[in-house]
RNA sequence: CGGGGUGUAGCGCAGUUGGUAGCGCGCUUGGUUCGGGACCAAGAGGUCGUGGGUUCAAAUCCCGUCACUCCGACCA
């Protein structure tokens, strides 16, 4: 048997790529269907990456002067209809409590589908002065939204996240604060996840309901689609006068302050499984793959193979490296796949032939090479190499997107450009009309604006002077 | 919410003139193997999604219902 038999398990990528990332998904333990629909189990391997994630991403807040703390889950009904476009916005995806301890409750409780109104609710009680500000924390939690259609990762019924939330006296500095984190998205999302972005502005149809303005990142995944991986929102005084979060200034006067939101979720996940991954399933980054190098002993029978796999293992976890050892009564070539199909970067191939020559063979699984390596260098050789891919695994995606952004004058230019899996820079006047009309004709959406690229002269749907220059693409 | 598809062993499926259920993988036990999905032998595993109807007899025919899934409209 060669490889092939093992590649027709996972759906052909370029054929159907919604059956590859569901078969990846599944098939590589990451998840499984959760019993209420649209709900998922994050099972051990899968939640391993998001712990990565987690531990990664939450330094960069600590840096950023952000602190953790937990609001709850439940959220009385009245505290949405306190901002009219954010309850306009979430109403049709909250799932409610009606019933609790065997009665029907006076109010009902929203699962939170978001956490700015409770959060909100507690700021107005602990700001009294500019003294107080500014208040930046974060919480890492889940939350509900009942989305009519699902995919794991991509678009869960409840998912987890984390969301920030910051209080400002002024609207400078709750803008600088917008920008600050969307900056820590992208330098994690292309430093971390090996993923590169777009960041910019959203256009109004796309903001977040009740902000004053959306700022998000948009990767692009294998087959040309754009996955919105982060968004940074400034909310400007919109939730502090609707939650009352007022302080008194330095000049003795009482005013409201500006706020922010910003907030990625288990979505990163699947955005990791789309830039990367490959024919053979899963190609993970090494700083968030569980297990960043695997040790397959080749006829462990045989004396002192076992002993060698569990020396190696000692030494790489020693130093820092995520090792383990495949110690299952398998074929040798059934766990090289296995494993290939989980993503882990690096896999060490330990034999007899191998301990006589004093040497290990190295297979990395971005470039799919094989080399041998002295035993004694092994330890720093793992360690270079895993830098390697993960430098590597930035500059293919880059490259490869880079490949795929395209410019269009007019709007069958757009099509042709997302028909051909592009991401498409396009003028636009700044008009909702000419934003449906390309949805309409392409069947894609703005994504962000990246005016800072220069801004065409004219309006590529309606010929106007534009105002923007847009990312179309279609999206998940 | 509109259009299509599928429900049979853990997974993937086969199963029509209606006659009481099968294949591959996986699983268990024993042995031989081990450098790219090993082999032999013996096993375990099913109220055929669900409710009703027709019939001596239903996985199979009829009616209802539920679930899942794909394609559209809505979304991190």
């Amino acid at each position: 048997m060669d490889g092939k038999q093992f590649v027709k398990e996972i759906a052909d990528i370029n054929e159907n790529f919604t059956q590859w990332y569901t078969d990846v998904v599944t098939k590589t333990e990451l998840v499984d269907y959760g019993p209420v629909k649209g709900t998922m189990v994050i099972r051990p391997y899968g939640y391993a990456i998001w712990e990565n994630i987690q531990k990664d991403m939450d330094a960069r807040f600590k840096k950023a002067g952000s602190k953790n703390a937990y609001f709850p889950l439940l959220i009385p009904m009245s505290y949405f209809t306190k901002e009219a476009e954010h309850v306009e916005g979430f109403a049709p995806e909250v799932a409610v409590v009606t019933h609790a301890g065997g009665a029907k409750l006076e109010e009902p409780l929203a699962i939170r589908p978001t956490s700015e109104t409770i959060i909100g609710t507690m700021y107005s009680k602990w700001i009294q002065s500019y003294r107080d500000l500014p208040v930046i924390m974060n919480q890492w939690c889940n939350v509900m939204r009942w989305e009519k259609t699902t995919r794991p990762f991509l678009r869960t019924s409840e998912f987890l996240w984390q969301e920030g939330h910051t209080v400002h006296a002024s609207e400078e500095e709750a803008m600088e604060e917008t920008m600050r984190m969307l900056d820590v998205y992208r330098s994690f999302a292309e430093e971390t996840l090996a993923i590169p972005v777009f960041t910019g502005r959203k256009t109004e149809k796309e903001k977040f309901a009740g902000a004053v303005a959306t700022f998000g990142m948009e990767a692009m995944m294998l087959d040309g689609k754009s996955l919105q991986a982060g968004t940074s929102h400034y909310l400007g005084q919109n939730f502090s006068k609707a939650f009352d979060i007022k302080y008194l200034d330095k000049d003795s006067k009482l005013k409201y302050g500006y706020t922010t939101s910003w907030g990625t979720s288990t979505r990163l996940i699947g955005a990791v499984i789309m830039a990367h991954g490959d024919q053979r399933g899963l190609v993970l980054p090494p700083k968030v793959a569980p297990i960043q190098a695997i040790i397959v002993p080749v006829a462990a029978h045989k004396g002192g193979v076992n002993e060698k796999a569990a020396e190696i293992e000692t030494a790489l976890i020693n130093a820092g490296v995520r090792a383990e050892t495949d110690r299952r009564d398998m074929s040798p070539g059934w766990k090289f796949n296995e494993w290939e199909m989980k993503g882990v970067p690096v896999r060490i191939e330990i034999g007899p032939r191998d301990i006589e020559n004093n040497q290990a063979m190295v297979f990395r699984r971005d470039t799919l090479e094989k080399t041998t390596v002295r035993l004694d260098n092994l330890v720093s050789e793992i360690n270079k190499l895993l830098a390697d891919i993960q430098k590597n695994m930035l500059e293919t995606a880059k490259k490869r997107r880079d490949e795929r952004v395209v410019r269009a004058n007019n709007l069958e230019e757009i099509l042709k450009g997302v028909d051909g899996g592009n991401f498409v820079k396009a003028g636009w006047c700044g008009c909702r009309e000419c934003e449906d009309k390309v949805k309409e004709y392409a069947q894609a959406t703005s994504r962000v604006m990246v005016d800072e690229e220069g801004v065409p002269e004219k309006c590529a749907i309606c010929g106007k002077p534009a105002k923007h220059l847009v990312i179309f693409a279609r999206a998940y």
